[in-house]
DNA sequence: TCTCCTCGTTGAAACGTTTTAACGGTTGAG
DNA sequence: CTCAACCGTTAAAACGTTTCAACGAGGAGA
């Protein structure tokens, strides 16, 4: 089926050598006019197309930076990847996605074929930061979203503490004094480090640590801020949350439709803070709160620290970014008489 | 930096050949137990990686599927790559997500690359389906979401003429008779087949061609909304449209918001229909309407007939699914008395 | 006319695997 | 005791590029 028409084709079509094409390849300008003319010729006419394989093998480098995301499903690793890709190709690179789907085992089996494949670097939000599988093989590795807790690689995050706490103390300031903590699995570090944030605020506010009620959820998806929401609803409601800050966005919308659904209404019956807030945050049924990352900028800085690993005398250096607190009205509540 | 460990390396390390060595990698059971543990572990106390590019070189294959998404950003799409991951797994594949972001350029280079790269197959989305660059290069392409005009590869659709005709037609039924279609850029088909749709719908019901108000857009993307929402509001009230139906749920999104903050209320001074049903258009501030489209297993049986390429005598196939309208409460007026 | 450059082109050697046919050694059947 | 079959292992030939040193042909300067 495929004859699989070859450089040195090209080469005895255009009457040439293969290094002349090769030439006409890679360094158009060091061929004369003519013969560059009569092998792109022969190029066009055999429907020749390099072999990329070949071709790296040869000359070690690669052409693609590879993305290793958490959740494809989740729009703002989308953006964060929107500012990897203007990035590399700035810098004349491709970008593959890879889809981790939160799952150890995927994100493993990537991780092997994108070193065996020799990409140029990886960029990764990876499930779990003290996994094993992100140790050097060679190809540089940057975290994302993460920090990277020894020094043996560079990482771009955001203050995740700073930004539970700015989002639980907006909700203390609102007068709540029972508030549910929504997120999990707690092996995804981001999950831990804002709950950490809550209990600072809590405690920064005087308040008992119990003032605080962890719903820990399976996964960061809408589907389980529905859970959630289920399962606050079922509490006795003496002891019910009047408010909630969830680890992400998708939970929060979750939240919120089973909110909607049981005939409970936000932020009256319950405050509701998401984290991320990405672009449908604010087109919610009820406009979300949010804690604002700056996304774009996440994955442009993590790209350039990626770029700059095979400089001759790197350091690896761990950026952190400051999150920012966006009120809506999932908290501002109607109860004060706004409105 | 990277002393490069190659298969020779090990072999010389364990005392074999690297043909064990390959043997090990390949045909596990081919080997005898002793020598493979030796190797096994000379392979990791080397570090060794193996080199795709030589493997691929060499035997041919390759192990990866690609999907050239036109908007990563767009849940639809994701929803789609799910799909699509899942089959290509059940295969032994990988996925490399490429993202055009709807740019004829980002395309053609992400194409390019896929086939010097010699990857196993190309699902993608075109941007535009008549483009030159879909030519066949030896690698198999199966177009996702879009219908092959040629027989000369297969393609998997949903009917958007007549989601676009149920969407309007439900619109018709509810009453309006003034209806603004809104989407763009023309050059992407879905968007001409949806906007056929319409036609189709007022044509049966009977109703003048002028009861359509085409609203073109630059994109498919939520900003893009709002600015049609924007200029939708500014046409002079006798004109105004009483309903829309936007292309996709993330200009219908866009438009939700421009309502609102205009102060505009929906369904009531404005109908709104989507199209796609993503996850968010349900959370949405008022939930949408939408066109729902089945998403992963669109993506499913692309691959299914991807994969399906290379056996002997393979007849392409075009796959068609049905579009199915989902009602919520952007158009089930409340003027009606429904609450 | 001779020498020295420059320019465009080329032959051949890599790159690191997979693969094939062949190898020697052991085993079981006759 | 012989022979064939089998088993694990191996040497060597690909795979299709890039790269590098070397080459010949002109042209310029002496």
């Amino acid at each position: 089926m495929k004859p699989s028409v070859g450089i040195r084709d090209v080469a005895q079509h255009a009457g040439v050598s293969n290094a002349t094409v090769s030439n006409v390849l890679n360094r158009p300008d060091v061929v004369a006019p003519a013969t560059r003319q009569r092998v792109l010729a022969a190029i066009e006419q055999l429907g020749f197309v390099r072999n990329e394989s070949a071709r790296q093998l040869r000359a070690g480098r690669s052409r693609v930076l590879a993305y290793v995301v958490l959740d494809a499903a989740n729009p703002f690793f989308t953006d964060v990847a929107r500012g990897v890709e203007d990035a590399a190709r700035d810098a004349g690179l491709a970008l593959f996605l890879c889809n981790s789907a939160s799952d150890d085992g995927r994100e493993r089996e990537y991780l092997e074929l994108l070193h065996e494949q020799r990409v140029e670097g990886i960029l990764i939000t990876p499930v779990d930061t003290e996994s094993a599988q992100l140790a050097d093989r060679g190809t540089p590795v940057v975290l994302v979203d993460r920090e990277a807790t020894d020094g043996t690689r560079c990482s771009v995050a955001v203050d995740d503490v700073l930004g539970g706490e700015l989002a639980v103390t907006h909700l203390i300031e609102s007068g709540h004094t029972r508030i549910a903590v929504v997120g999990g699995p707690l092996s995804i570090q981001q999950v831990r480090d804002r709950h950490e944030g809550a209990r600072r605020a809590v405690a920064n506010a005087g308040l008992p640590a119990d003032a605080l009620t962890f719903l820990e959820t399976r996964g960061l998806q809408v589907g389980e801020g529905r859970n959630a929401g289920d399962r606050l609803v079922g509490l006795p409601s003496g002891r019910r949350p009047t408010a909630a800050f969830c680890a992400n966005d998708l939970l929060a919308l979750g939240l919120l439709q089973s909110m909607t659904q049981q005939g409970l209404r936000v932020p009256d019956d319950l405050a509701v803070v998401g984290y991320d807030d990405i672009e449908f945050a604010a087109a919610a049924a009820v406009p979300l709160t949010s804690v604002r990352q700056p996304r774009e900028q996440l994955g442009r800085t993590a790209t350039q620290l990626l770029l700059a690993e095979n400089e001759p005398d790197h350091e690896h250096r761990h950026v952190k970014f400051q999150p920012e607190l966006v009120v809506r009205a999932s908290t501002s509540a109607r109860r004060t008489g706004v409105r």
